[in-house]
DNA sequence: AAGAAATACGACTAATTCGTCAGGTCTGCC
DNA sequence: GGCAGACCTGACGAATTAGTCGTATTTCTT
């Protein structure tokens, strides 16, 4: 059935159509994953939905796996410019940062709250796949210089640490959050609550 | 194929070899989950390991989320008791039993990763059971009645909202660093920072 | 226009899955 | 011993799935 091990893009599109055919199947992945859940995504409904044949699909992803992991992959991206470009805005106070980025975060995370669960659900399709390792080394990168900004007297192995800890905290909190429904209130709330945890922390760091 | 709707057991064992059956089917499916992940988890593949026949498990099971379900229920019961007997300790200071509760909290997280990871994968199975909704409340209100003790100036509803985010924040931070495997050291030095973090919260909120 | 290359199609195969059911076996009790 | 009900069995049906391959169509090049 998997016969083919990797989760690369099995061929490059060249003509104008086949452009279109994989943004078709990209469109449509997402809408089967949002409609219909992790369980229920196949090549086929995705192809169907699409309106492209299963065939098509196969000469540009090698496998089911390979769509799950350009999705989550188009959305790390997404994230990590968030982080980035909030974290490294040099005119705002550290703190002031923390709180807009973990608004910003967690507001994005409710939004997007369906595909996410969903794609969630479906990683162990794609998560083993060494394709998904180092995919978030550059934002830690991010992450710590921040620190190091902030908490100037702390050591290497702290900044490591503490960036390691707030940035699971940040992600994992979030999708935990957005797991449930929630208004735009509670959302705010959280987030000022998440926010105090964090500038806490960061306090704490920076007077030790 | 899926005819039964609830998850509940389909029938009580009332002589000693069904008893053994439930326990034996049970164990097997901790090994088939462990061994084989979510993925495989199968109805036979669990019968076979517990060397019995299909038949025999659904007469006990109404349906595969069943078992998923009760795996995980257990799991919760056993992380709701240690919550509770460490929180509850009134001899200790407060940070201190957050420390002491951060810590065993990551080891166990760690020590049973494979399983937890697993069972989590398989949460697409039984998620949406009714019977998922509350199981939470109780330790929640664990969480709540120390809250009070260690911030006896907050409100209620800010007590609400710092106890759902030091709870969530625990154990999805748990799950997201047992995700990978860790040494003792690793998981030590973790486990500090987490405890510094919330204690920080903690400080915080008895001071405002 | 004609050949070559790229692209698209979709019926099909092989595998796996969940859960059932008709019939056999065991256990305890009179 | 013999009976009733609890218990166990495993082949089987119905459904779903991932991925392939021979063929048809479109586009590019010359």
């Amino acid at each position: 059935m998997l016969r083919n091990a990797g989760i690369s893009s099995r061929k490059a599109p060249q003509q104008a159509r086949s452009n279109e055919l994989v943004a078709a199947v990209l469109d449509a992945a997402v809408q089967v994953l949002e409609t219909e859940g992790a369980q229920r995504f196949t090549t086929a409904r995705v192809a169907e939905r699409a309106g492209v044949s299963v065939g098509s699909l196969y000469q540009y992803f090698p496998n089911k796996a390979a769509i799950l992991f350009r999705l989550q992959s188009d959305e790390w991206r997404r994230t990590a410019a968030l982080l980035h470009a909030i974290l490294e805005d040099r005119t705002t106070p550290p703190g002031a940062r923390v709180r807009a980025l973990v608004h910003a975060f967690l507001l994005s995370e409710c939004e997007e709250a369906t595909i996410r669960i969903a794609l969630n659900d479906a990683a162990p399709f794609y998560r083993d796949a060494p394709e998904a390792a180092d995919a978030h080394a550059e934002s830690a990168q991010v992450v710590r210089a921040f620190l190091q900004e902030s908490a100037p007297r702390a050591t290497g192995a702290q900044l490591t640490l503490a960036g390691d800890l707030i940035k699971t905290t940040l992600s994992s909190v979030g999708s935990s959050f957005s797991a449930t429904p929630r208004t735009p209130d509670e959302i705010h709330a959280y987030a000022d609550a998440l926010a105090d945890m964090l500038c806490a922390y960061l306090d704490r760091l920076a007077a030790a």
